[in-house]
DNA sequence: AATCCCTGTTCAAACGCTGAACGCGCACCG
DNA sequence: CGGTGCGCGTTCAGCGTTTGAACAGGGATT
């Protein structure tokens, strides 16, 4: 798929790391080398990451997969609307650990 | 698979309404019927829970799935467990949200 | 030229999950 | 007594997602 988790998670890495091959990206998120290369590509057939062809001063050559102007635009709104979630789950969260608190307590007596 | 989730979810279930079908007890649940047959006959297969053939006062015939003395024991352990997973997923989130906020903060001065 | 290493890309296989379909047994009715 | 309907548990082909081994390409090193 390509959740908002995912689309977060990317964007945030490739703005502080833009540098970083697609298998270290993948390691870095915990993905496996194939969603990574999925997700990316999205993320570019998007139009929010482009990549350039660069060579390291005296390395390999890579990508660097850059945020594009929209790419840093999509960013902001898809951290507020995670930040969102992520509040959402953290209320829903505890009521359930208050729930599950009762229920450990009235079972050993 | 099996989850700790699954486990408690569909232990606290049946101690409360061991009468209900695997069709009510998936709706109940949210899980999908071939889900719900999975995981009860891996609780079966525990020796966690026993299905006892019965039948209503004036109805059809039906399963009760009644959770065994090992059973009872395993639930208050898994309930533990779940409730000790909740509180670390539940401080990660906080601190999630904490950076997610600082990164909001920032992200349009 | 040959070898090595690190790229990105691909895709068959594995996995988890779904829900339509099946067989069974009971209750009701003609 | 047969027929029909209903709800039960069970099954499994099919689906979408995920995995990671395998591949092709290119620069560096020997």
């Amino acid at each position: 798929m390509l959740t908002d988790s995912d689309r977060y998670q990317l964007l945030k890495a490739l703005e502080h790391n833009p540098n970083l091959s697609q298998r270290q990206l993948a390691s870095e998120l915990g993905y496996s080398l194939g969603k990574l290369n999925y997700c990316l590509k999205a993320l570019m057939d998007k139009g929010w990451v482009k990549a350039e062809n660069f060579r390291t001063n005296q390395n390999k050559t890579a990508y660097l997969y850059q945020l594009t102007p929209a790419g840093i635009t999509e960013k902001a709104r898809v951290t507020r609307r995670f930040l969102q979630r992520k509040v959402e789950e953290h209320q829903q969260i505890e009521q359930e650990i208050e729930a599950l608190k009762q229920e450990v307590a009235q079972q050993t007596p």
